[in-house]
DNA sequence: CAATTTTTGTATCGAACGATACAGATGTAG
DNA sequence: CTACATCTGTATCGTTCGATACAAAAATTG
């Protein structure tokens, strides 16, 4: 066994305790003394146990990812591409406007750092994030060989839009949305835009864009 | 005229230059020998002209209204709600991703601090965004007083997807995504979810869903 | 038991933070 | 010109930051 005096705190409590601090906070908001009272622990033992505030940082990160992959398992598992970006935004809905006070409102990889005067840190929520992208964008490229998805559709694409959709329905929870905004958000995402009832929906109606048309 | 020895400074531009500091390390990661110094100016005249460094960010927020107004009057002023969106997202898309490095990449209100010790700044930065909602909403209203949307729309949430869409697309490109892949992104956005080519479209498909079905 | 190893609590470190005091410089007003 | 008002540059303020030194405490090892 272990030799020398046993730690008398547990590390995912702690850790816990910490990402609520960064979550409110964000990184650089965070101070050490505020972590430290959260987490009820002095700082020697958070040296010890994270090596310094990064470290303690990617260990919540890490935490983070484990709390969350419940959900990603159950979007992955969804039958069918459009289950699986309800299933993952109605998630990420269930989880940004949380009311209960599990958390704080939005999502620790957006609210905690996209901006610091270390950018170790916007890089590395960056990855996280990207994971996710990944995640999907994997599942629907094995949709598309199977047939679920058009032969015109870009798994990549798709992916990056939930994610986008996603990122922003965060913010908004972290601005006060409430779970019933988001959702209507979700019907909205998942369906087509609304048309005018005078427009043509099809072909595609003439529209203005700030982009220059291709030559035609 | 006024007395006294005159500034040697241009009030813009030293917002100008405090705006891609504040943009690049956020609210808190900005320190202000790094604001004074990317300013051109010393600590007493930043702090004579604008008080604090809150004061300072206030104005930078002020000056980026300012500066994006001209982007908010062509959407404002498109035709019908759909070129409404369609130029929003673009604009956004084309700013967000500037690579001619004519400010950082993403947006000012969403990068520059959601979390932060003093939780004013994250507010007075949701408020700048929630502005933005606002004349979505209000344009959206008058369309659907108009005719120009079904009766089922809700301009509200019409304007929260949008702005929600364009805070998520500012993430993406914070964290790297070019310009294509956010036009790619937007055409998800503006278009129907691409069906399965197995699904029934019509009536509303039977979806997974995390959230209890209403008691039938 | 003594020896060793690791953690804990206290007290504090140097650096960087946001913010100013002060004197000299530079303008206007009369 | 003198008197006054404002801005500029230097030098520095007190606080808080992230991070540690150190000794006592608490476990295992033999």
């Amino acid at each position: 066994m272990r030799t020398g005096r046993p730690r008398n705190f547990c590390t995912d409590t702690v850790l816990d305790r910490a990402m609520t601090v960064f979550w409110r906070k964000g990184y650089e908001g965070a101070s050490l003394s505020e972590l430290t009272e959260a987490m009820g622990i002095n700082p020697p033992s958070l040296y010890a146990a994270f090596g310094n505030k990064e470290g303690l940082f990617r260990a919540v990160l890490a935490r983070y990812d484990a709390r969350r992959q419940a959900l990603m398992d159950r979007v992955l598992a969804a039958p069918d591409p459009r289950s699986v970006a309800r299933l993952f935004l109605e998630g990420v809905a269930e989880f940004a406007a949380d009311t209960e006070g599990r958390h704080p409102p939005g999502c620790l990889l957006v609210q905690s750092g996209l901006s610091c005067s270390d950018a170790d840190i916007p890089e590395a929520l960056a990855e996280h994030r990207a994971e996710k992208e990944r995640a999907l964008r994997e599942r629907f490229e094995r949709d598309k060989e199977a047939g679920n998805l058009p032969e015109d559709a870009s798994p990549a694409t798709l992916a990056r839009y939930l994610v986008a959709m996603a990122n922003g329905m965060c913010i908004q929870a972290s601005a006060g949305a409430t779970g019933k905004q988001l959702r209507d958000i979700i019907e909205v995402a998942l369906a087509a835009w609304p048309d005018s009832v005078k427009m043509v929906v099809s072909p595609a109606p003439r529209e203005a864009s700030l982009r220059p048309e291709p030559a035609a």
